[in-house]
DNA sequence: AACAACTGTTTCCATGGTACACAGTAGTTA
DNA sequence: TAACTACTGTGTACCATGGAAACAGTTGTT
């Protein structure tokens, strides 16, 4: 009837009732979730398995399942914990330097998880610290004149821009030195088959490539666009 | 030496000598990537095994490994072949609507392919259908005044909305009927945890969804940053 | 005709998630 | 205090997965 969204549901956001009898625990979500999180740092989402994390954690994979339905739920819960809630003491600067702001906080987050962009895929339901982040994002655009679709909107366009970004880092990698070898195939790739794409290897030509500058540039765009639609807003 | 990303580009960019001698090959790499992009978009990217393709291909799952290393290297190609070379038919108008109609297609190619969102995470080797779009956007920016860097800045920028618009977008699922038990899900937690989110739900309460707003508000952004900065450097 | 290269198949293994039965533990109740 | 009940972590078992290795059959070359 509730599916597997009720399951998650009931994992992220409570109610968590101690049960009265039987044993004491040996775990609790807390730390299931710190060391599910240090696992997939250090070797990635692949590496985590119920019984790697059961070994980390002292116990027999069957004993996570006491505290998590199964593996679905299980990253759920470190994703939620892994982003965690957004700084309070954030925020009260004009929105754009709120938002500026913002981008840059959730950008940290995903470059120390990489893995959390790969649990992160589709629909899903948001746990607490992941709504935390979206209500900064709609407080922050109090005064704007913009309504709460369009606020809703901003944040889906920046998640955007901090995700594509993410997603080009290098993940927490296997071996060290595979980002060398990415862009040596890269390399070969274009000099090989360059003639298919003269605009790309012409852009390529002109300018350093600058894998910094793709985060600022876009965040500058997507921040100019919104302030011309609040500048419309506002000014009539 | 090489690494993984020797074999994948090998896979994906040739050469592909065909043997001189042995039995005749009962597959090629078209019909494995077609059946392969059938069974995922059919039942996602978790139901893609190389047993079951292989059983759809009529071999047994050994067999694939004669044409493709391994899975890594087997999504690899399914990516590329669903993503498909660009339209060579598109373009000639000016940057706003060439890059809007690039936005569109892509945003139809990852809606007909869901899977492929969560097969294209992480740096990695593109192939010569995903080179050929991002050579579409640098094409369709020349005459605007941006440099090189810029604008392969603006594919990732764009890239990275159609990107989380299409997350948002039911993949292609297990069962029907997922999609509202989601948003019956994210209703309670709202109704029950709303007072912990004052700014998000009122933003909620003020407007409807519209949930395909997401998509045209964001773009229409980053093309009003992108005319922006376009103004700037042509006006000077 | 012998050979070498290549095919698809079979067998095997380690690892993955998870269902289930079990013995031990700790509050509750008689 | 003794029985009961809810709960704990463990051990065993099952099936699906990706992949390695050895194999017999097929085809062009010598």
């Amino acid at each position: 009837m509730t599916g597997k969204h009720g399951e998650i549901k009931r994992l992220l956001w409570g109610p968590h009732a101690a049960p009265a009898r039987g044993p004491r625990r040996t775990l609790d979500l807390d730390r299931i979730a710190r060391a599910g999180i240090e696992l997939a740092d250090a070797e990635g989402l692949a590496a985590l398995s119920m019984q790697r994390l059961a070994e980390r954690l002292g116990v027999t994979k069957m004993a996570l399942y006491r505290y998590v339905p199964g593996k679905t739920e299980l990253v759920a819960l470190l994703v939620d914990a892994a982003i965690g809630p957004y700084p309070p003491e954030a925020g009260g600067e004009d929105w754009r330097t709120a938002l500026e702001d913002w981008a840059v906080r959730l950008l940290a987050v995903f470059r120390r998880h990489p893995w959390a962009l790969g649990a992160t895929v589709g629909p899903r339901l948001p746990g607490p610290a992941e709504l935390s982040w979206l209500e900064a994002v709609v407080a922050a655009l109090d005064g704007t004149g913009l309504g709460g679709a369009e606020r809703m909107d901003a944040a889906v366009l920046l998640t955007g821009h901090v995700r594509m970004i993410s997603e080009q880092s290098p993940a927490a990698g296997p071996s060290p030195g595979v980002e060398e070898q990415l862009t040596a195939a890269i390399g070969e790739v274009l000099t090989e088959h360059g003639d298919r794409f003269p605009a790309l290897t012409a852009a390529l030509a002109t300018g350093p490539e600058g894998r910094e500058n793709a985060w600022e540039f876009g965040l500058r765009r997507i921040l100019d666009g919104l302030a011309a639609l609040i500048a419309e807003r506002t000014g009539r």
